[in-house]
DNA sequence: ACCTGAACACCGTTCAAGT
DNA sequence: ACCTGAACACCGTTCAAGT
């Protein structure tokens, strides 16, 4: 509502974009609005609000695929438009795992996935399970990506992986040093999505096959 | 090595499960250890090391399964030991992805995962991919356990699971409403742990009904 | 209603000083 | 080598005071 509000969250999402999440203060917010770090609170009940402001930001940023399109078409371009909302302030992602995804904007994509995982014929009993199974996923896979764990900052830090292909006590990594090199994260993410809209489509299936299998015994 | 540095992480585990990981400060630590935040720098080279030694003990705690089981119980008494270690210090579970685990521990993890996938029939192309998938899910789950985005740490915070299966904004909640109650997390898990090794048995089951055609088109 | 400035109880870390 | 105590440059937030 109060546009004051929004450009005091303006402020805080430069600050996150530009020098991460730990440099996002109540006063160097303040100072970037022009104004006394005590002069935020009529607008912000204190930091924890601020930050949640942030994280309705973050979501507000996922555009929902077209709905005319097929489920796994739909759950695979929800993956993808995620990711890239996520990749507009990498800083804030840490933030989404504190708090459930209540909020009206966070309900919409999981109701959308839930539409998707409906029209896909996986039992309604499984798919708030797979819903989470998915998001779940794909949060950690962004905040892997971004904070670290996957990536690091340093670039010589990724040493380890032709070390770990010679350490004897490893001897996995030996057999498969030929393939421990960094990847295409993007390439990784997609391959992810489809394995596990297969696994989705398996369990469908399975479903279909286990109420054909009952109707014929029926009859 | 130096028992000292030991003392000190003691006292840091101690201060984060009691009082989560805001409260881990080198002065409280070095409180606790009955000594001044100074005192510290000699066993610590800063709060970024303290930290570092806080991950090393959480990953020595996960146990590798016996190595002479089947693949698919591997994995699957694997997750469940991971996840039981992460439980025992939940407040630590959020550094888990600030760095890639280049340790020796954690990379003896991952070489157990490679082998179990190796004797899965996976091809080796795929292995490192997978195990980055099944961690990231696993970190990804029990971090939203246990920081909130699964439940929430305030009790009455669970309304909007009712409130969105009334929410005519939500069609798919709505159709869903008999199935939005909050699970059981352990059997959730168990459920999610199943259907990954399940899509992991698929991948190496496509991989080798291709190599037997490309034999059979060759024979 | 909105903002300021001083203050309080904290941080991590540096530095000179002690033993 | 190990520890102390004062100090520095920060935090989020409260409170009295201004307009």
């Amino acid at each position: 509502m109060s546009e004051r509000r929004d450009q005091i969250l303006d402020a805080a999402l430069d600050i996150a974009d530009e020098e991460g999440l730990g440099a996002v203060t109540m006063r160097a917010v303040a100072s970037r609005v022009g104004v006394t770090a005590m002069a935020l609170y009529p607008h912000v009940s204190g930091k924890e609000d601020l930050l949640d402001g942030l994280v309705t930001r973050l979501l507000a940023g996922v555009a929902l695929p077209d709905a005319s399109l097929c489920w796994t078409d739909r759950l695979r371009e929800l993956g993808c438009s995620g990711r890239e909302a996520l990749h507009r302030h990498p800083a804030l992602v840490p933030l989404l795992f504190a708090k459930p995804g209540s909020t009206l904007a966070a309900r919409q994509t999981a109701d959308f996935i839930y539409q998707a995982l409906l029209d896909a014929g996986v039992p309604a009993a499984q798919i708030p399970r797979l819903e989470r199974l998915i998001t779940t996923f794909l949060l950690g896979f962004v905040i892997s990506e971004t904070s670290g764990r996957f990536v690091a900052g340093t670039a010589g830090a990724q040493d380890w992986r032709t070390a770990a292909g010679r350490d004897t006590r490893l001897p996995a990594h030996r057999q498969l040093a030929a393939v421990l090199a960094e990847p295409s994260w993007d390439d990784e993410f997609a391959a992810d999505l489809d394995d596990l809209i297969g696994m989705v489509a398996g369990r469908s299936a399975a479903e279909n096959a286990a109420a054909e299998n009952a109707a014929v015994s029926r009859g």
